[in-house]
RNA sequence: GCUGUUAUAGCUCAGUGGUAGAGCACUUCCUUGGUAAGGAAGAGGUCACGAGUUCAAGUCUCGUUAACAGCUCCA
């Protein structure tokens, strides 16, 4: 017999080899009937696979990620198997369950999967998935696995084999299908009753641009079809959210085809907005000592090489700009660091006068792979709320603390709740893409992960991330449909002050060398905008909104007196519009709605009689009637509320 | 850059080789109204661009440009 303990504490004895799943049948019936897969001593295990020792168990469901995981790691094997069957020849790559649903990259030789072919891929998984297939593991000699792939002509899983550790490779088979797999799995495939294949696209690999790019298939699965519709529904929903939609709607930004691609322009009401933004970082930068200062869009060569993104970044940057001077050579600015390096050079510093904190809206030019580029979130010119922190090796730390107050007053007034923060390391074997000396990126790597630690600030590690002069704290924040985004970003920088031969007198009377921070809480204007967009669908709070008030007259006897209220509340700093269209008043309020306008103001004969006006907010509706001077004075209120909460 | 998809009116989108369409928006007229769509008429098109196949191309083929999903990249 072995003692099984329960997430609640309470123990059981089975006989040694029980499963997961017989332990739930233990339970209750209805759970046999839900568990998907457990955890056993943190490991999470298929039902099928016996337990010999004493044990904890977590019997995992669809609610559990690790249940939906196994769900869905099943599913991609459902899809491999009915791969196989309709593109004999097929190898298959790896495939994974993910944050929302599955994929398998495979390498279907001279055929070509295209998306028109989903649905029948997806006819077949559902034909064997009525088969109700078991899940079968077994262990396998590494010399056996290799032999059966290699007989398959599974290259790819050969590689793969190739690198495991003999006595720790298993293989998991659904009827004809068989899969070199850690699992967990389900038991049975009967429990994948919606299929939908939602893309195909290319996929180098093992990630690298250099291997060959195999297919890669998408796609998710439920164990009912009405959660399958709902996930549906709930994708369509986030798209109506898309930052370039409403952007387009709300007349907040515009592309175009002749000014070139990646290269957003403001329109006025985007414009106004963005400027607000800007006046509240301006505002919280000034009560931390930041100076603002204006660079030019270009720069000498010569900057570049000194600064090292020459050597890195020229090739694949928009290329120089010539002069009528021979040999003449200046790049369009893609960072504003050289410039501020230059500001710190002009004058000499004492130890006494850092930390030196160079602010600046600057606007760079980046020759962003035309694959990348995306709505606002990605372009060849965007806008940093850019500063550079020069300061001493002692301050480090505590202007890094500084920097992540900045950042969480901007996240806290956006109520971006969700966000992530990620500490970028350099790559722990490949190090010869970075600049600088060990001893400087061990220093910077250190201070990060003390000052995260120091705030308290839950931070995932990602190794191979860096920059390449320097480590990195970026702030993620995920888009409508959940595609993450960096947002703010802080990194400390001990190489361009050594390139650039920065320095500042010391207490010794000695020459030192400062450290920099670069640091942009927003990240940039552009995408900072856009991810804003998303997650308010574009209810924007009431002081950053383009229009806060529209006025609506009852008809057209009236549209002076709303005249006569919009010059009042324009005098007092309230962006309003008088909508006097030919229209039936619950038109103007259904069209002023969907237009996400804050609050309307509806004027007719007994506003207009009192010297009031009738308020209804967006989304609530009636708000009953008060003078304009009062409803003018409330607003005001409630915006230098809104702003002076930080 | 790579794989796949797409491009028709200002917007959202139908259009099956044979006369270019709808709804919304826009203009004019009627209507002058009380809290989420009043009515009528009108105007609006180089079917992204360039070649090709065909008696005939928005529709089929190829190329270019741009966008979308993903990969790679992201100073």
């Amino acid at each position: 017999m072995i003692k099984i303990t329960f997430p609640d504490g309470s123990v059981r004895e089975y006989n040694e080899g029980v499963t997961g799943l017989q332990i739930a049948e233990s339970i209750s019936a209805r759970l046999a009937q839900d568990v998907l897969a457990c955890g056993v001593n943190g490991e999470t295990y298929d039902l099928s696979r016996p337990i010999n020792h004493d044990a904890t168990i977590v019997l995992y469901k669809w609610e559990d990620e690790e249940g939906k995981h196994a769900f869905w790691h099943t599913s991609a094997h459902l899809l491999a198997e009915a791969l196989q069957e309709l593109y004999p020849g097929i190898q298959f790559g790896i495939g994974p369950a993910i944050e929302n649903g599955f994929y398998y990259d495979v390498d279907p030789g001279e055929a070509v999967i295209k998306e028109s072919d989903l649905p029948a891929i997806e006819a077949k998984m559902a034909e064997l998935a009525a088969k109700k297939e078991a899940l079968v593991r077994r262990d396998i000699a590494k010399a056996d696995a290799l032999k059966m792939f290699g007989e398959r002509g599974e290259t790819y899983k050969c590689e793969l084999i190739s690198e495991l550790e003999d006595g720790h490779i298993t293989t998991y088979t659904q009827g004809a299908f068989t899969d070199l797999c850690r699992g967990p799995h389900l038991t049975s495939t009967a429990p994948i009753k919606a299929i939908k294949l939602l893309s195909v696209a290319g996929a180098y690999w093992r990630g690298h641009e250099d291997r060959k790019q195999l297919t890669r298939i998408y796609g998710i699965t439920f164990p009912k079809k009405k959660m399958l519709d709902e996930y549906l529904a709930m994708l369509e929903e986030a798209k109506k959210r898309d930052h370039r939609k409403l952007g387009k709607e709300m007349e907040l930004f515009m592309f175009s085809d002749v000014v070139g691609k990646g290269l957003p322009m403001w329109l006025p009401k985007g414009t106004a907005l963005r400027i607000r933004l800007q006046e509240f970082l301006r505002r919280i930068q000034s009560r931390y000592d930041y100076q603002e200062v204006m660079c030019p869009p270009i720069g000498n060569k010569l900057l570049y090489v000194t600064s090292g993104h020459y050597a890195k970044y020229g090739k694949d940057s928009f290329q120089p700009i010539h002069t009528p001077e021979e040999g003449e050579e200046y790049f369009l600015k893609p960072m504003n660091c050289p410039h501020h390096c230059m500001i710190y050079k002009n004058t000499p510093h004492s130890y006494k006068d850092l930390p030196l904190r160079i602010a600046e809206f600057g606007t760079v030019c980046r020759y962003e792979q035309s694959g990348e580029l995306h709505g606002l979130t990605r372009v060849r010119s965007f806008t940093q709320d850019d500063a550079h922190i020069f300061c001493r090796p002692d301050q480090v730390k505590d202007e890094f603390l500084r920097v992540m107050d900045i950042i969480s007053i901007v996240f806290k007034s956006m109520n971006f709740e969700n966000f992530e923060a990620q500490i970028s390391l350099r790559d722990k074997e490949n190090r010869e893409k970075y600049i600088g000396s060990d001893e400087n990126w061990e220093k910077a790597e250190q201070a990060i992960v003390e000052a995260c630690q120091e705030k308290g600030l839950p931070a995932k590690i990602e190794y191979g991330e860096a920059a390449f002069y320097g480590p990195k704290l970026d702030f993620m924040v995920k888009d409508a449909i959940g595609r993450r985004w960096q947002l703010g970003t802080i990194q400390v920088d001990y190489n361009l002050p050594e390139r650039f031969q920065l320095e500042y007198m010391g207490s010794d009377n000695q020459k030192h060398r400062p450290v920099m921070i670069h640091r942009a809480p927003f990240g940039s204007m552009e995408r900072f905008v856009a991810v804003l967009i998303e997650h308010t669908a574009g209810k924007f709070p009431l002081w950053l909104t383009p229009d806060q008030v529209a006025i609506l007259p009852i008809s057209e006897k009236f549209n002076d007196y709303a005249e006569q209220v919009k010059a009042y509340l324009k005098q007092h700093d309230i962006r309003a519009l008088v909508d006097d269209r030919n229209e039936k008043i619950g038109r103007k309020i259904r069209d002023n709605e969907m237009k996400r306008i804050p609050y309307m103001l509806i004027v007719g004969e007994k506003e207009m009689e009192n010297g009031e006006v009738s308020v209804r907010k967006q989304g609530e509706g009636d708000k009953g009637t008060m003078k304009y001077e009062e409803f003018a004075k409330i607003l005001n209120e409630e915006v230098q509320d809104m702003v002076n909460k930080y």
